[in-house]
RNA sequence: GCGCCCAUAGCUCAGUGGAUUAGAGCGUUGGCCUCCGAAGCCAAAGGUCGCAGGUUCGAGUCCUGCUGGGCGCGCCA
């Protein structure tokens, strides 16, 4: 468990105690009372800010209150002292018993370190994140969403939510129209017609020709001079499922699966965007007006138009939003209005999305759009990717949908391997620009911080490995050693690790209500570095080595440790979606 | 012009819902392999947290303005 909660429970009781020996008054309320690690160490394992955030209601002082609650809190057998600090800050030292305590949580609960029921009983969550238009292969920047959000969905499983991982196609807008008349033009050229360059307008892309060829499968001659009207509808049916394919064989090479697929088509056609549009209009969000033209500079071909608006302004957007096209047919976010309503329908009571920062322009009208429709129930959260610069050797990579040179998720996955695609996209927060250089990436050092962790979980396993043939028959698995003497372990580097695995609950937590998966690969080169320092002081001290000559019961709680990192590593690891390695050579 | 995001060490970036003396990697300098994996570790140097105000007992963190960068801005998705 998190033992900040543990802890937080134990003042907090504390606290009840105060009142009732009279010190502080009845009625506080102890909500803003808050743990947490001191940024200088030499602080203490903990602080809690309870003296401070009380003394305004208690009508005491700070530090009077402090020094009250610091005796009660040293008297506990795990507490090593309690100090008060500064303007009313209480800090508090652990025993090591308490750390050893940690340890064999750990140890007991295996892969399922950390696993939290923080988010039961707080609604179903829908991520939706990739959602790449079925145009054309994936390339570097839509991987970054999808392992970002794939991510953030299994931290969120982990922390107790019930997740849906979704997947949002746009299959009905002009650009599928487009993607039809290019597949034709491939059609024909497989039938054997010149072809010639593609117009502009049209997608030039050599992944096209497979779909040519695939429709002569098909349809033999049957539309090859046939009007636009007559083969729009099966060749964009028929180009989208193979795009579809194309995309779901990316996703299958990052090892991101989504649990639903939803089309957009779908949902016109199954009159969805009527029926939320209906009831927007019920509630008088939407009504036929005319725009203000945007404020600051007027586009030059600006003149008034009745449209069909969403009053988005209602809720917190700068503009009313069009939701109709003058042809009758919807916009996009008329689509999207649909769509969001049909997951709010389906119970969710969370929605998170993940775009590419490109979109940011429409978050506050989505935003907009589910507090109308969900008369402000459900909450939508959207995270915004930047961009992924490809670099090689700190160069960047020259990039050109019209020279065809631009990376697909598929070259690079080739080239470095899902394992690393997904933890260097997770090495910075989202919403910051990330350098992804192929010769960094590759690299085995210490820069490289996918080995950087791999290496710290190989060498774990390779001590236990020596171990198992200094010690024949012994059994190493988490369950055993976390029943051996750990109070074994008291040196300070060797509590150090134990307190940075211990720190894992917490920091998965706020990882998740945070929706930072990022926070996971930080916290996984800590805990990688904690346990290097401690091996390398085993080279420089030899009775600090793992494997000390005849004294058994020091190795086994030293294996506890060594194990215990193993599991934390492999726990983090896999929440990223990569595959904790046992041996690197 | 308007809106959103960003600005922390030479470079790339963390900073856990405001709190005690702001952190890491790379790079630089100097150390550590007869020994469980040196693909690693230790130490030193390096910062007026873009600028200016404000709220607060207390601000890298919250608010306002400015500067610089990214993205967007009526029937494209």
């Amino acid at each position: 468990m998190n033992y900040f909660n543990l802890l937080l429970d134990r003042i907090k009781a504390d606290l009840e105690g105060l009142q009732a020996a009279g010190i502080l008054p009845a009625g506080l309320d102890f909500a803003a009372v808050a743990l947490d690690p001191p940024k200088d160490p030499k602080h203490g394992d903990v602080s809690t800010n309870a003296a401070m955030v009380l003394a305004k209601a208690a009508g005491k002082p700070p530090r009077e209150i402090a020094t009250a609650l610091a005796a009660r809190l040293r008297s506990y057998s795990d507490t090593d002292g309690a100090e008060v600090a500064g303007p009313g800050f209480l800090n508090l030292r652990l025993k090591p018993s308490f750390w050893y305590a940690r340890l064999s949580e750990a140890l007991n609960a295996g892969d399922e370190y950390g696993r939290s029921t923080l988010g039961r009983g707080k609604g179903a969550v829908n991520v939706e994140y990739v959602s790449a238009n079925p145009t054309g292969p994936m390339h570097v920047g839509h991987a970054r969403g999808a392992v970002f959000g794939d991510a953030l969905a299994a931290l969120l499983e982990f922390t107790g939510h019930d997740v849906t991982r979704e997947y949002y196609i746009n299959d009905d807008g002009a650009q599928v129209d487009v993607l039809a008349r290019s597949a034709y033009l491939r059609y024909r050229e497989a039938l054997g017609d010149r072809i010639g360059e593609i117009p502009s307008g049209l997608y030039p892309g050599e992944y096209l020709k497979d779909v040519g060829e695939g429709l002569v499968e098909l349809y033999k001659q049957r539309f090859h001079n046939a009007p636009e009207s007559e083969w729009m509808e099966p060749f964009r049916e028929f180009a989208v499922a193979e795009m579809m394919g194309e995309i779901r064989d990316d996703l299958e090479l990052l090892g991101v699966r989504h649990d639903v697929f939803t089309s957009e088509r779908g949902l016109v056609a199954e009159g969805k965007v009527d029926k939320s549009l209906g009831g927007l209009r019920r509630k008088g969000l939407v009504y036929e007006g005319v725009l203000e033209p945007p404020k600051g500079k007027e586009p030059e071909d600006w003149e008034p138009r009745q449209q069909t608006l969403f009053k988005a302004t209602q809720f917190g957007d700068d503009t009313d939003r069009p939701v109709q096209k003058s042809d009758g047919s919807w916009t996009y976010f008329a689509t999207d209005i649909a769509y969001h309503a049909d997951k709010i329908d389906r119970g969710f009571e969370t929605l998170i999305n993940v775009w590419g920062a490109d979109h940011g322009g429409y978050v506050k009208r989505m935003e907009a759009a589910v507090k109308a429709l969900s008369d402000g129930k459900v909450a939508l959260d959207v995270q915004l990717c930047q961009l992924v610069k490809l670099m090689d050797r700190g160069q960047p990579v020259k990039m050109s949908k019209r020279a065809g040179t631009f990376v697909t998720l598929r070259d690079v996955v080739d080239a470095v391997g899902k394992d690393v695609v997904r933890f260097i996209m997770l090495t910075r927060r989202n919403d910051a620009q990330l350098e992804f250089d192929y010769a960094v990436v590759t690299e085995e050092s210490k820069e490289n911080p996918v080995f950087y962790v791999q290496y710290a979980h190989a060498r774990c396993h390779s001590v236990l490995r020596k171990a198992l043939e200094v010690m024949p028959g012994v059994d190493l698995s988490s369950s055993s050693l976390a029943r051996v003497e750990l109070q074994r372990l008291t040196h300070p580097d060797e509590l150090a690790l134990i307190k940075v695995l211990a720190s894992w609950p917490r920091s998965v937590e706020s990882a998740a209500e945070a929706h930072e998966p990022h926070r996971v690969a930080f916290w996984l080169r800590d805990l990688a570095a904690a346990f290097h320092a401690l091996w390398n002081r085993g080279k420089e001290e030899e009775a600090l080595r793992f494997l000390v000559d005849g004294d058994r019961s020091l190795t086994l709680a030293r294996m506890a440790l060594v194990r215990g990192c193993a599991l934390g590593l492999a726990v983090g690891l896999r929440i990223m979606g990569v595959t904790p390695v046992e041996e690197l050579r």
